[in-house]
DNA sequence: CAAACATACTAAACAGTGTTCACAAAATAC
DNA sequence: GTATTTTGTGAACACTGTTTAGTATGTTTG
């Protein structure tokens, strides 16, 4: 069955292929841009060949999307070793700020886009945001347990703090800051780090 | 020179038509869905037509995200008449989010999309945007000014309270929260609201 | 070895999209 | 009544995601 073997391997390498093929044109131009034919002649294959591989082109964009996670959840790993939990807290505040401004596009992909969203409810739990957002509902937790911010539900806390970043982040890939505020990018960076400042202080007990 | 005027009427009513078309479809069935042929099919014209009155798709959604934006500013007008600042603050917030969770679509071209972009650039202002953020900057400043909420420069405070929000609805419209904890909708949006109060509680001086 | 089968692939087509352009028809001006 | 301007359109261009029928290749079986 050794033949079985490779030819399944064979299989594998092609939808890997395929998938990097995808990453690349994906974070050179955009999800638009990348079409299922631009794919096709960059690995030159044929388009409907694409199709042999995956459902449809938001089964490619769904994993491109988990790998936007890997990324994020790699960046949050060494977080768990600060003791503070505000510390920790502020941390994963700035990691994901940071996260979503240095990789726009996977941002988009993995928070914002409608992309991935049937993919998503077919697996029924959201796992790869899921993961993620345990490292804030943890921290959140022991903050309580600690009585370093103000009482109330875990959920709905995590849920605060996880949409003050999201809307900085999304505001800013989506340019709603550069049109109203019309002042340099830079500046614009800046404030959105103190505003994540400003409002984790607020929370404190 | 009636006849001229006539003309210029009638020239505007039928821009108005298509506006209105547009507007329905686009409310009735999405923007991706919303197509120029549809368009024309429903105001009986060729698809042609609609580009000697719009020069692309995307100035027709402007259009319609500036109606939203009116429609928004319309929700706001009343609270102006609210003495104290941070309640003013509270009811600015929550008729924010009532306003994203009952108009996604609208919403969605005004904060979320990209489909306008280019034609808020052109305009080198985005005065609907503007607007709306006027109300939330003022009062934010006389927040301050009676020392009602933590110190900290006008502006980024603004734009901290502006993300908080649109994080909120953009995650809800955008079915996150859907993918992650899988309450009841009514739960869910109950929490939302719940956020609002715990992150103004918060910035309580 | 040849016939039967399975796998991998693709050309071509379908049904859409936004947009442009040459041309026709209608309304106005002279 | 002819000339000119305005208004509208069919057909095409260059795309999109996706499906299907058919081919070429490799493997298995009689």
């Amino acid at each position: 069955m050794a033949i079985k073997d490779r030819k399944e391997r064979d299989k594998l390498d092609r939808r890997k292929l395929i998938i990097e093929s995808a990453t690349r044109l994906f974070l050179e131009q955009g999800y638009e841009k990348t079409s299922i034919r631009n794919i096709a002649d960059d690995i030159e294959y044929s388009p409907a060949t694409i199709y042999l591989y995956f459902k449809e082109k938001d089964e490619i964009f769904f994993i491109i999307h988990e790998q936007g996670f890997a990324l994020l959840n790699q960046e949050f790993a060494n977080i768990g070793d600060i003791k503070d939990p505000f510390e920790r807290l502020q941390e994963l505040g700035k990691t994901y700020l940071n996260f979503g401004l240095r990789n726009p596009d996977y941002y988009d992909l993995m928070f914002i886009m409608r992309a991935p969203l049937s993919e998503i409810a077919c697996h029924d739990k959201w796992e790869a945001g899921d993961a993620a957002l345990n490292h804030l509902y943890n921290t959140v937790d022991e903050c309580l347990s600690q009585k370093v911010i103000h009482i109330g539900d875990k959920l709905m806390i995590s849920m605060a703090i996880w949409s003050f970043v999201h809307g900085l982040v999304s505001l800013y890939v989506r340019e709603r800051f550069k049109a109203v505020a019309n002042s340099a990018d830079d500046a614009t960076k800046k404030m959105v780090f103190e505003s994540l400042q400003y409002f984790l202080n607020s929370l404190r007990a």
